[in-house]
DNA sequence: CCAACCTAACTGTGATCACAGATCACGACA
DNA sequence: TGTCGTGATCTGTGATCACAGTTAGGTTGG
């Protein structure tokens, strides 16, 4: 039921037994930033993040913090925290008495949400193009090729999601405003299950679909530094991809 | 405006005693919607973000869990919930090894939040004006009636704050989409301290100030369905408000 | 008088326990 | 055979305890 979460490796380092070294030396020390000190419920968050983002988690299947947590072997403490940080995103829900779970999109909650991808993920594309280096257009380049590959002849559905994903946020991130990347982060959260859910089930839709093409015109705009057909080409791939899902999966209401 | 989904109001109402009503008949419980359960958790985040949006917490303020809780006559356990969602949305942060606070905002943090209002608070009152209906502009104009009160001569910045606020989201209520309300939202908790801190120590911004003007052309451009003037009087408002904030708060770096 | 150390009181994080409510399946009654 | 009641089992929520890490304050040594 949890799709058996694999706890993405822990980082199994040893500190350094205490004495081993010499004080007073200015040693590579300096240069480390205070090791992130990573929290436990941080981990769970990202790990279950990356699950929704991917569609690995179905809209509607249904979370106990029990077992997630007895899946990622660590204690139902950090799963609470990582559940409550997503509930308040939206991207999981709990509900009243019964158990936490994906959320299902009605119709016109989806389409709410691809007019505001429109709008902000737009926005993203045409301020990205304004100040995009070419080494950046360079690794968008890059993830569209992986993305043509992974949608060639035997079709990788997983690897198709995940260079489409890398390619969307390697332009926004050219933008050079994180917060923005935060909000078009927390779209994709909720957006994720229906999109990539699809596209697994669904890996005709790759080849010779519409996202290529539009990937295509996206950058050739960047490299013609054209903001406006950057955006133009963007809303064209979300709005083929929202078409589809809309005319295919089961949407509720 | 949380996590757990919201039932849809509690009616008070008692449940008829077993064997009142006879079968088949459809009765008032059809319309009962399960009554609400609202979490302390729940609870907490409201109060807190309340807290933050009214600026009654400076950024940089320094928070205790044992000490909200305490004051909010609970346990430990609601208030580490309600920090992890609000630490989700960066409303508030918490430091490595030290203690949570509310964020401070650097001078390119504050235009970017800045920049990312005008385009989403700028679509939703664009996409509010194009199906606002006569008696939500009645209640628009009676919040902007509010805050010309509360500019008046003895400057009431507490309920300035509160009806430019109630003017604002009565207008973005008014595109009936729930997600940009939630986002919108986030933006404001985010923004809150610095603006509303800052209104609370100058109320001389109030009077003969850009707000007033900015509010009228806004009334103006709804009652002539006008989105694009809309837009452009909130774009004038919110950007004023920035200026003088740029201006007269500190900000870090 | 200043600096450094060292102790004591805090911090958030995680685990464990207790509890009310909901779900589900089995069994009894009509 | 269909339907309702009922108990076992599961759910999330909240509280309490334990712990590592940091901070601040007071004291001691120079």
């Amino acid at each position: 039921m949890v799709a058996r979460v694999q706890p993405s490796v822990a980082p199994p380092m040893r500190l350094a037994s205490p004495g081993a070294g010499k004080l007073g030396e200015v040693s590579a020390l300096d240069e480390v930033g205070s090791l992130q000190h990573e929290t436990l419920g941080e981990r769970v968050t990202g790990e279950l993040r990356a699950l929704l983002i991917a569609g690995r988690l179905a809209p509607g299947e249904k979370l106990s913090l029990r077992r997630v947590a007895e899946a990622l072997g660590v204690s139902m403490m950090p799963v609470r925290e990582a559940v409550s940080r997503l509930a308040a995103d939206k991207a999981l829900e709990v509900l009243p008495g019964r158990a936490v779970r994906v959320p299902v999109l009605t119709l016109a909650q989806f389409r709410e949400l691809t007019r505001i991808r429109l709008v902000v993920e737009g926005f993203a594309a045409e301020e990205a193009t304004k100040v995009i280096t070419d080494a950046q257009i360079a690794v968008v380049a890059q993830h569209e090729a992986a993305f043509l590959a992974a949608a060639k002849d035997p079709p990788d559905p997983a690897a198709a999601v995940g260079a489409n994903r890398d390619l969307h946020f390697a332009l926004y991130e050219a933008a050079g405003m994180p917060s923005l990347i935060e909000m078009i982060s927390r779209l994709w959260l909720k957006a994720g299950p229906i999109l990539n859910l699809d596209m697994r089930h669904e890996p005709r839709r790759l080849d010779g679909g519409s996202a290529v093409v539009a990937h295509a015109q996206l950058l050739d705009a960047l490299r013609r530094r054209d903001p406006a057909a950057a955006r133009q080409a963007l809303v064209e791939d979300i709005s083929a991809a929202a078409d589809h899902i809309e005319r295919t999966a089961r949407l509720a209401e």
